[in-house]
DNA sequence: CCTACCGATCGGTAGG
DNA sequence: CCTACCGATCGGTAGG
């Protein structure tokens, strides 16, 4: 049965997910429960289940979709033929541009991820390990490029780099309302400031 | 009956209060249970209710310890004698050390108060609002003494910095180890480098 | 897609 | 600090 649902309307899925990922940003995977789904939705709780295995699908769905594109561009970016410091720029726009675009899942996908169950839980873990390798791959290059700070750390380097663009999530749900190019630009701003030589 | 406790063995309720710093912390609030927290302390369930009134009340002790903590550094900051790129830096390099030392209390405080009820929901958000407007200040006099870039946008500078800081929840339990020290020189460099004229 | 309902687990209380 | 237990709510299923 659950073969026949994936040939069926895919689009009531996506406005599950859709109403899924709004719903755990705002209240946290834990604290939204199926009837909040539905509810949002406009069907019975019972209803959800023609459409969708299981609440931790779900989770897992948000998760790897995120996962997946940003592993998509950094290889695109990779194979580009821009110096290093041009890298981690493109990189980081396109972070700041998806935080601010596609903000319910980024932020379910780098708050909420740890509510997921193994085996996806490690294979979360291990594919935000190997994008951080080769950020960190980037940064030693333009090291040795002399286009970055000798004197960083490279692992704490790309830590602060993504976590200041987490922090995106935050201002997006405040009051401070802050024009997504002028949010861009500032962030660039410090970070490549602070990263160049 | 709530009265009694408060005169009776306080350290009891630090002991809770620990475990549920580090329960919360490492599976979020509303997926944590009593049974969970009291199986860490080493008593059942309905004993921690001869300490604490609730489970909410945890989560409260614990937002409001790390908000008054800060708001009193803030405030020693601000009557001393630096610049104001010195009382930013001050103020990064105190904010990195409570990541670092005090950091389940910080990470429940900067993750885990949306699952606050009313009224601390609003006092909470008040809270964190006048601290980033003291910050606000401090760098808006720091671009007007002429030893921060005008070109920056101020509040999301402030955003982008507080959060660079909230990212150490991340580094903290993961495999990358950075010394604390190195951190702290890290994202200082960076930071103050990308802000500095 | 709904009604009806399940077993499990939750935060918390009574009474000792 | 424990045993025993409560009403509510959870994710999910049966059957139509």
């Amino acid at each position: 049965m659950a073969r026949i649902k994936t040939t069926k309307d895919e689009s009531r899925k996506d406005v599950i997910l859709t109403a899924a990922a709004e719903s755990f940003r705002e209240r946290g995977y834990k604290a939204t429960s199926m009837r909040d789904l539905a509810e949002k939705v406009g069907i019975e709780a019972a209803s959800l289940y023609n459409h969708i295995d299981s609440k931790s699908e779900l989770l897992i769905d948000i998760c790897f979709s995120i996962t997946s594109l940003m592993n998509d561009f950094m290889t695109s970016v990779e194979e580009s033929d821009q110096t290093s410091l041009q890298k981690v720029e493109t990189i980081l726009r396109f972070q700041i541009r998806q935080m601010v675009d596609n903000f319910d899942n980024n932020f379910v996908a780098n708050r909420e991820w740890n509510h997921l169950d193994e085996p996806e839980l490690s294979e979360f873990r291990t594919q935000r390990h190997e994008y951080r390798k080769r950020m960190n791959h980037i940064i030693t290059k333009g090291i040795a490029d002399g286009e970055i700070k000798e004197s960083i750390n490279v692992p704490a380097t790309v830590w602060l780099l993504l976590h200041a663009i987490y922090g995106i999530e935050s201002w997006h749900r405040s009051k401070v309302r802050v024009d997504p190019a002028v949010l861009e630009e500032n962030m660039i701003t410090i970070l490549i400031g602070g990263l160049k030589k």
